[in-house]
DNA sequence: CGGACTTACATGGTATCTCATGGGAAATCA
DNA sequence: TGATTTCCCATGAGATACCATGTAAGTCCG
């Protein structure tokens, strides 16, 4: 199975359209789709984006019961009720929603993070933000692992 | 199968009619219908809805024997009684039943938000309480597994 | 080995169409 | 007949489909 991997960054046009990297559009055109499902990230400041199989995914995580005792899924609720389903014009372009480019932060270009199921839209300054936290995170990690007689 | 997904707010006008979201209208279109079944959500301040075949389902949850001892479905009960199937005019509008606007408060403006195989009318304002609190229990998630050593 | 050509991808602009919304006429019910 | 509902049409804004250009990379040919 085709993965979202990689970053591209490119820019946003006047009408909030953007171009869909090649290789991730491949990832879902292989699937026979000419759409991606976008939303705004529930926990970080970008938006997400995959396949439209990812979202009947989430659509049979939600209580389809009709049992009071149905449990919630707030993460599928909260995706479901923001996602929009964004196709891709002739040449794989898709619109961005104004709420999303506002949820992320985006102005001129846009950076789309391969994440393997879902990829990420992010402003290219924060991005770079976001992953300097990471390493550090990362380091703080194997020097806590060191003492373990870890590589 | 094509599902209820993202959030759009339509004007109600002074007749109580008021635009079903395009992409809405085409989920139940796709199946041949032309009218949606309209009922109050019975554990929200909102109404629901959904295509006709969903009403199918529900009418198959009920008990159809006469045994005494036949199950009860209260929940299914509950939505049989108070649904309602309301037709699509030429353009794509319809009718909002006095006592479902009543119920979830409507005034003005109607959020429609995709929940999948439903999809739900809110009033916006209202609704906005209802996602800060969800995504208030999401953060709270969160932070309760954030221990774990997860990124 | 170098240069021209071809292809695929990103980008910008324009025309067309769909959709949301408002108003009014006709029909139905009491 | 009066009130209420249903159907139809008009309109403007916004979205989408289409077309054209630029550019970089890769390939084929000389």
């Amino acid at each position: 199975m085709k993965a979202f991997i990689g970053t591209f960054v490119n820019k946003i046009d006047a009408k909030g359209r953007v171009s869909v990297p090649a290789p991730f559009r491949a990832v879902v055109q292989a699937k026979g789709m000419n759409a991606v499902a976008l939303y705004p990230s529930p926990t970080e400041a970008c938006a997400e984006g995959c396949g439209m199989d990812r979202i009947d995914t989430l659509v049979d995580a939600m209580p389809d019961d009709f049992s009071p005792i149905a449990r919630n899924n707030d993460m599928a609720e909260i995706i479901l009720a923001s996602a929009r389903e964004t196709p891709f014009d002739a040449d794989g372009r898709v619109v961005l929603p104004e709420d999303f480019i506002a949820h992320a932060g985006l102005s001129e270009r846009a950076a789309f993070v391969g994440k393997g199921r879902v990829f990420q839209i992010w402003d290219p300054d924060k991005l770079a933000e976001s992953h300097a936290a990471l390493k550090q995170r990362i380091a703080a990690q194997r020097k806590a692992a060191s003492g373990k007689g870890g590589a």
